[in-house]
DNA sequence: TGTGGTTAGTTAAACGATTTACCAATCTTG
DNA sequence: CAAGATTGGTAAATCGTTTAACTAACCACA
């Protein structure tokens, strides 16, 4: 079924069809517009959104573009992913544009596959400020950068207060008297999301005079095995660690295995604090207390800043940091005197 | 940059540049070959997808739809469909395909986006029967049915020996010596995957003389909070329940959760057994003892079906079940005495 | 030498929409 | 009533590809 076809049915020009689809209703008398009406409800007939697509240089397309290493695919690895894409494929959806999901090496794989299909704009989760340098001159489209750090001109990122963050979290257990404190966190070099929580929560740390230092760092990724070794390592440390934080849900899963493993309890023993606020946090066993972000409000904002470069064909320079909170469950105690 | 202006540089007609493109070799002499080659690489062009799309009628784009309820999107509620997805991505892509991503209401909602953009092909999770009998007519693209029960002729399904796994789920609890046995599901009708593991659980049940009646069955959703009321109920329960088997392990731990609350221990006092073995199962505490199914095989059988009926332009009937697993942790033990 | 078969290439018609430029009829208005 | 504006509509170009049909040159062979 064709524009063409629908024409011929009505006896009148594809243009007037196109016009009524469109919605150019001024250039079509009320009853021409209703007999095209009727036969385009009759007949199921829907605009091809390739041939759209070819003649408006638009697609209605919204592309999301996710990182991942080796084996792992971040949103397999990390629930949260899949709550982010969830979360974006439900805005997209309300506007009435279709999701493309790409996981990617290196973010700059997708330029092609980006003008090529027309795309009107990108979600990029994760992307280092050098990789966005790269894309700048590559990319065509408007896009959002999820989790990213980077303070060009003409970009726009969309994350959380990761500083503010780290802060509450070591702030959390000092308050609760700990002082012989872990950081867990996959490795991580002077900027990005990692970067900041570590600035946050050391910052946190030195003004109760505790200095976080190279033992008390446990570099581990996402990957679950990792994680319960790193549980295990802190709970047989030397350092007697009382607490610990870490960088993601997920991971602070497994380090509360590892040191149950080693007969520790937490948090009777050892106190764990995460980050993210992921569903599993209610689901583990002691639930777990974690530093809460909003990832329906990430979605939003990235979503509003994104369609309103597309509607505004507009650049906006734009750095936003939603705000986090502290939300306590049962895996921190009091340290013991 | 435009086939047109390759063409030009060239010297040479665009019919020419696009067999190069297109490894029409034969057409072309290794001079004018290499000449074409020569500048498509050093001005980086890629073809307009777009505008093959609408010459070809083809669209390299695999769709895939997801069911959501209500507020929740399954893979947002349940990891199971996020793991799921990812499979599908980097099945997708290692074809060269790209894929889009959409939750819907009832499926039907799906066929005008498909056609409209020439998909290639489609995957549906979850579908119902009846579903997939209206779809039929008005799809026209290949498409593969995961986890759905469909006999008709011309539908792909793969799924997993829900029935199998039910019966070993509830054999497991049985060679325990647990004679006390809940079922915890979703609601189901009589058909559909959860109704198949029902009849494999009650199947097992009834050989050791077990009859699971109405009030041994709790109805519980993929919600987390309705899986802790599910879990107290079990508890609390006048039947004095020894173990539960369960249709997804995410409603296992919430129930095990559930459980705790009420001051009984898993599983020392109930035993608990999950259906899926997602990753979360080995962060449980304890971990949890379920029926593994294999997502990566259900994802590339899926794959190897729809690129089949898309590169033979074939019609298939097919009823795949993939074997399920028991896969013993920690949170089912042998009943007292 | 005429016929037929390759080979290498071009021209032009699709694919299915949007949109600009144009036209004819009707309405305004001084 | 003539000039200009408005209304309702059409024809045709365009978007960037693929591909069928065609051509011209060359070669082989009876």
């Amino acid at each position: 079924m064709t524009i063409k076809q629908i024409a011929q049915q009505a006896g009148v020009s594809v243009a007037s069809v196109s016009n009524v689809i469109n919605g150019n209703y001024h250039k079509v008398s009320a009853e021409t517009r209703k007999k095209i009406e009727k036969i385009i409800s009759e007949t199921g007939y829907t605009p091809n959104a390739v041939a759209r697509s070819l003649a408006t240089q638009e697609s209605k397309i919204i592309s999301m573009v996710i990182p991942y290493i080796g084996e792992y695919f971040s949103f397999n690895a990390n629930p949260y992913y899949s709550e982010l894409i969830a979360e974006v494929e439900k805005y997209v959806r309300a506007q009435d544009y279709c999701l493309m999901i790409r996981c990617v090496d290196r973010c700059s794989d997708i330029v092609h596959m980006l003008s090529s299909w027309n795309v009107d704009g990108a979600i990029f989760a994760g992307a280092s400020a050098s990789e966005i340098g790269d894309l700048r001159n590559s990319l065509k489209c408007p896009s959002v950068f999820i989790d990213s750090y980077c303070e060009k001109e003409g970009v726009v990122c969309v994350g959380i207060d990761d500083y503010r963050g780290g802060y509450l979290s070591a702030r959390h257990l000092l308050n609760n008297g700990h002082r012989k404190i872990a950081f867990a966190a996959p490795s991580f070099g002077s900027e990005g999301v990692i970067y900041e929580r570590f600035r946050g929560f050391t910052d946190a740390c030195r003004e109760y005079g505790v200095e976080i230092g190279e033992k008390d760092i446990f570099e581990v990724d996402a990957v679950e095995s990792n994680s319960i070794v790193a549980g295990n390592d802190i709970a047989l440390s030397a350092e007697k660690f009382t607490a610990v934080g870490v960088t993601s849900d997920l991971t602070a899963c497994g380090i509360m295995r590892g040191i149950s493993q080693c007969g520790l309890s937490v948090p009777k023993d050892i106190s764990v604090i995460g980050f993210d606020d992921l569903s599993l946090c209610t689901i583990s066993s002691p639930r777990l207390t974690t530093i809460s972000q909003d990832i329906q409000m990430k979605a939003r904002r990235a979503g509003d800043l994104l369609f309103t470069m597309i509607r505004e064909k507009c650049e906006l320079t734009s750095n936003e940091k939603i705000a986090v909170k502290l939300v306590e469950r049962d895996s921190v105690a009091r340290a013991e005197q």
